[in-house]
DNA sequence: CCCTTCTTGAACCGATGGTTCCAAGATATC
DNA sequence: GATATCTTGGAACCATCGGTTCAAGAAGGG
């Protein structure tokens, strides 16, 4: 009865998602988008409405995919702290070294960019922290109850200090941080923070 | 024998500071200056060059001004881990109250939004960022010298570690976060990192 | 009052912003 | 193969972008 579409939706999303990560909403012009994904503009209005619903899209996407990356094995269970400083090494990894280094993380950049603006963007950023920190808490939790962790520790507010911590790894390797760097003073925080036993 | 200028550039400078401060340099319009500062084009390109030019020198003036207004305190001689923590109490209050709430910090702001893609500007944050570690590493080694820390604690990387942090406040404080929920997690920081003696 | 120097407002430039529209092309059902 | 329905390509839309230019006006020194 009717047609199909002839490119596939998600491989478009992605290429978008992967300028919006790296320049932002501002700097991104709708062209560069057309240029980036191949498909026309006609296309790409009928299939994403506008260009902050395409953002929105990009940004839910980068959320339930590569911030889930990193993300999952934290939650898992009994990870401990070993899981906690594997989430940081694979974080640092990931800022700065391969395709993706000096991008930042693109909820950090959403932050800064004041792309909160949008009501439903702000609340996924805010969804995507509380995230962060309830993970950072199941993991410390978990090595709390494995005996990991020195007496007197709070599992909350070390999880907090260490998701505050990782905005800030995301900020500065969008500069060209040092990656040893980071991994010396992240070491340092997780050593200050959640003591081992 | 000529026309003296009928502005003040500093006045102008500092109205233009908030705009990119606030909305980032893709997001802000010449236009927009030119309503802000109340002058016209064409004095604005005689006084500063090119909307580049002005946002350097918006960001100089800022590093300079506001940033120097929360670092001077703490590289001043014998401040302490009381300077310390009153360091991260002016930095919350600043960010989540009064006329620049949610603003978050120009320098972080210019970090996510990729504005370090002009050489000048990434080494202005880049000599902020260490200039950050620097005052928190004075006021550190003063606090150990006064024997008011722990032993065993190492000034230099908890100031890398204080310092990674205070991006994080500047990061969430422009999503709205609650500036008691920023206070308890930086006190649980400052304690971990460089507990009292 | 003249003349020089600067400021000012406005118009102008090409390029680009996001968005819409319509004819032409493609496809699955009948 | 005809037809209905969707996709596609491309152009056009209108506003604004950053940046430049120019003529008129204002202000000081002689």
């Amino acid at each position: 009865m009717a047609d199909v579409k002839h490119f596939d939706p998600d491989a478009a999303l992605d290429a978008a998602m992967r300028l919006f990560w790296q320049r932002g909403t501002a700097s991104t012009g709708v062209q560069d988008v057309v240029d980036a994904t191949g498909l026309n503009r006609s296309s790409l209005y009928a299939t994403f409405g506008s260009k902050q619903e395409l953002y929105r899209a990009t940004l839910e996407r980068y959320v339930r995919s590569r911030s889930r990356l990193l993300l999952g094995p934290l939650e898992e269970d009994g990870g401990g702290l070993p899981a906690v400083r594997e989430f940081f090494d694979r974080l640092i990894e990931t800022r700065c070294t391969g395709e993706f280094a000096r991008w930042g993380c693109m909820v950090s950049n959403a932050h800064a960019g004041g792309e909160n603006g949008d009501p439903e963007v702000g609340a996924v950023l805010d969804r995507q922290h509380r995230q962060l920190c309830a993970a950072l808490r199941t993991a410390l939790g978990s090595a709390q109850r494995q005996g990991q962790l020195a007496a007197g520790t709070d599992p909350e507010s070390a999880a907090d200090v260490l998701a505050l911590l990782a905005h800030g790894v995301n900020i500065r390797s969008r500069a060209g941080a040092d990656a040893r760097q980071l991994r010396a003073t992240v070491t340092a925080a997780i050593g200050a923070v959640a003591p081992g036993a």
